[in-house]
RNA sequence: GCGGGUGUAGCUCAGUAGGUUAGAGCGCCAGAUUGUGAUUCUGGAUGUCGCCGGUUCGAAUCCGGUCACUCGCCCCA
């Protein structure tokens, strides 16, 4: 247990979590396809360069947080941290943009160098939406659609708050960024030692702060809604029109900020305070500028991830796919054995899960075929051979009934309805 | 990367003035019942007490370190 310990910060997953996994992910595939978006499945990990150049070389996940190795042939590769930049890679190696609007949707792990928390691990997994080459508002509609209906139908979208802001058009968005220069240059004093590094890097970023000292300063900092221009103001108002009118529920922040220059306009959160301080579920905002900053064509895109283990942890039981109860077969005897695989085989090819009972008398093989959640239990011994028959109790009446062996499937098939 | 809490059986946990072979429940295995399952009864195995080192005649217990988990900071999904 000491010896055989998993690397820090990673977990397998079995048993009830799987299966939480499994229904979340079927839930959320089926949510994507209706809105049209295809599967893609980009590789796990990259060139170093294609998330250094996406991500900043200022965010943390670039700066501290990224798994990145030296592979035999001496290239610099990272496990990926994020979706969106692999995906935007995948778009401009594919010439993509020949096919445009692209609506994708993508699942699989991630890898964080992070000190381990709940909700926080170094291996988790994310379901990723991105639509690529949409630049109207429609698209930040639909994106925010598919959010809020995965949550609703995961059945946790009423514990769920989403925070909207708009970052603005690039314009809008630079004359913002000065004021916030001007004004907290005016209090390099008061500002926290993180904070003034923001200031020169980023400084929206020490919007997020929750130093106390700049809370206070940050009370008081300019509104970028003061800053939008006719443009930004409109497709605010665009989108916000539009999850209104199909019934989806918002909270303005105007402090939820993306530091990156590529980001602008939509920027969202869907947040939880049932997870403690690792509360956002899905997150995600509208990123006009990558495209163009990877070397690629113009294009637009915006995109939105969620954090499996996080709505793992909020689903209820009741949502979870059972798995379908089995047949057991409980043969008596070596001949019997070798007749069992073959009957079980048939059933199986008929679309009934069947399971064996490996081992023990009669009574040890019922045993097991009760706790392996079995309906129905079919006994076969000498007896039942000799007359091409099988003995099959059902466990939940404890009622049994010798039927024909060329009759089984069809019994069993009609008795499992 | 920084600060706090925790670490005993597969699981949930008892076990401190340091004292023989470390406990319970659940679960697991076997038998009562060699052709009939959830009950019941009987029996059994649970284990480097996270790991390494120190103090001591003696350490699950005290001390130091380390690893992991956990809560907060940070960051985010």
């Amino acid at each position: 247990m000491a010896r055989l310990q998993p690397v820090r910060g990673t977990h397998d997953i079995l048993g009830d979590k799987a299966i939480r996994f499994r229904t979340i992910y079927n839930i959320f595939r089926s949510v994507a396809e209706r809105y049209g978006h295809e599967e893609i499945d980009t590789p796990i990990f990259e060139f170093t360069e294609t998330f250094k150049r996406t991500l900043g070389d200022t965010s943390d996940v670039v700066t501290k947080e990224m798994y990145t190795f030296e592979d035999r042939g001496g290239e610099q590769v990272t496990l990926r941290p994020e979706y969106t930049a692999g995906i935007a890679r995948a778009f401009i190696s594919n010439g993509l943009q020949q096919v445009m609007p692209c609506k994708f949707y993508s699942y699989g792990p991630i890898f964080r160098y992070e000190r381990p928390q709940k909700g926080r691990m170094r291996q988790f997994h994310q379901m990723d939406i991105e639509i690529l080459g949409v630049p109207e508002a429609q698209a930040d509609i639909e994106v925010l659609a598919i959010a809020s209906d995965l949550l609703n139908e995961l059945g946790i979208g009423d514990h769920i708050t989403l925070e909207l802001n708009s970052l603005g058009d690039p314009e809008s968005r630079n004359a913002y960024r000065d004021a916030l220069i001007a004004y907290f240059g005016g209090y390099k004093s008061q500002l926290s030692e993180d904070s003034l590094k923001r200031l020169e890097k980023n400084p929206m970023r020490i919007l997020d702060s929750k130093d106390e000292g700049d809370r206070a300063l940050i009370e008081n900092a300019p509104r970028i809604g003061d800053f939008y221009n006719d443009y930004t103001k409109e497709f605010f108002k665009e989108v916000i029109g539009g999850i209104e009118d199909i019934g989806i529920k918002y909270e303005i922040n105007d402090r939820l900020v993306r530091g990156l220059d590529y980001y602008s306009h939509t920027a969202f959160e869907f947040t939880t305070d049932q997870l403690g301080a690792q509360g956002a579920v899905i997150a995600g905002g509208r990123y006009d500028g990558l495209m163009e900053m990877m070397g690629g064509p113009k294009t637009a895109g915006i995109g939105w991830a969620a954090g499996m283990e996080r709505l793992a942890e909020l689903i209820s039981e009741d949502l979870l796919e059972k798995s379908a109860r089995p047949v057991v077969i409980a043969p008596v005897g070596n001949d019997a054995q070798s007749m069992a695989m073959k009957i079980a085989h048939d059933l199986r090819a008929g679309g009934i899960v069947v399971d064996m009972a490996y081992r023990g008398n009669v009574g040890k093989r019922m045993k097991r075929a009760n706790k392996q959640g079995a309906s129905h239990a079919v006994l076969i011994g000498e007896a039942e051979m000799a007359r091409n028959v099988a003995m099959v109790k059902n466990l939940d009446q404890g009622s049994q009934e010798e039927i024909a062996l060329d009759k089984l499937a069809s019994y069993l098939a009609e008795q499992r309805l």
